[in-house]
DNA sequence: TTGCTACTTAAAGTCGACTTGAGGTCAAGG
DNA sequence: CCTTGACCTCAAGTCGACTTTAAGTAGCAA
């Protein structure tokens, strides 16, 4: 496969399949001429890629997961602290979320009137609540 | 209060509240000399703009929220739509966290094998989860 | 053989939220 | 009065994951 197929079957920018090839996290298989040429596996990884940053890791981490031969390594240990890790985020955006609603939809003149709120508050400003770049979509 | 009581009440770097400043997320009430005077309230808004920037509000964002009063003016549609996204994230992430259980859990030779983890590798390679820059911690 | 493009490279740019560094000022304590 | 050090400003750097741009090369159809 040359770069225009795995573009056309991954969806991804060719952009960013060189990128990922220079950062280590897929390999392209040889050149014709100058072209890339692409093992059909490597629209699996690229799944597999795409899972694992859902799923929070980093493409450094990412591109550990891989032995040489291109077929994952993926310790079980791994997952299981990125799964509790997740558990960590997803009660903290649970508790967020239903900080927001309570504010949006509480009597209170103004949300700082509010004592669920002002908890809320109390708990992001000690830092209880974990630091979050971005979480939700970003759609468009 | 000088920018060195606001740091030891806050627990935020002095770099930090004169970017917030500049930023216009906060303001000092003047200057004495060269050194800025913060006035009490400020430690309420950095509570605030910590519960902001915990529900994923970027400080731009928070910014928009101040009048020039420095009270908060929050929409509560706004609320209910950032809640709303958090509940999309928090389906993702426990999808992904069950997944990542499953996986670590299978008894499949390799992770390839398991017809759970293809499936989350097909969303995930679709762009069906969305896109996180960070999600968990980070701690240490 | 020519010429069109799709491909190539390396370097620089982007975005958000800060941090760091260099160089300067001045309020307060001795 | 003089030193000290906390504070100031402005510019640049950092981090991660890419994208963009400029300039060059070459596979393939005509």
């Amino acid at each position: 496969m040359d770069i225009s197929e795995v573009v056309r079957r991954s969806g991804l920018p060719a952009s960013t399949l060189r990128f990922y090839e220079q950062k280590g996290v897929i390999a392209s298989v040889g050149r014709r001429g100058l072209h890339r040429v692409f093992a059909a596996g490597v629209l699996e990884q690229l799944s597999l890629i795409a899972l694992g940053r859902a799923a929070g890791f980093s493409l450094n981490e990412i591109a550990a997961m891989f032995g040489a031969d291109g077929r994952p390594r993926i310790e079980r240990q791994q997952l299981l602290e990125k799964a509790d890790e997740l558990d960590q985020s997803i009660k903290q955006l649970t508790a967020m979320r239903d900080g927001l609603r309570h504010a949006a939809a509480c009597s209170a003149p103004s949300h700082l009137e509010c004592p669920k709120f002002r908890r809320l508050m109390g708990l992001a400003g000690a830092g209880v609540i974990g630091e979050r770049r971005n979480g939700a979509s970003g759609k468009k």
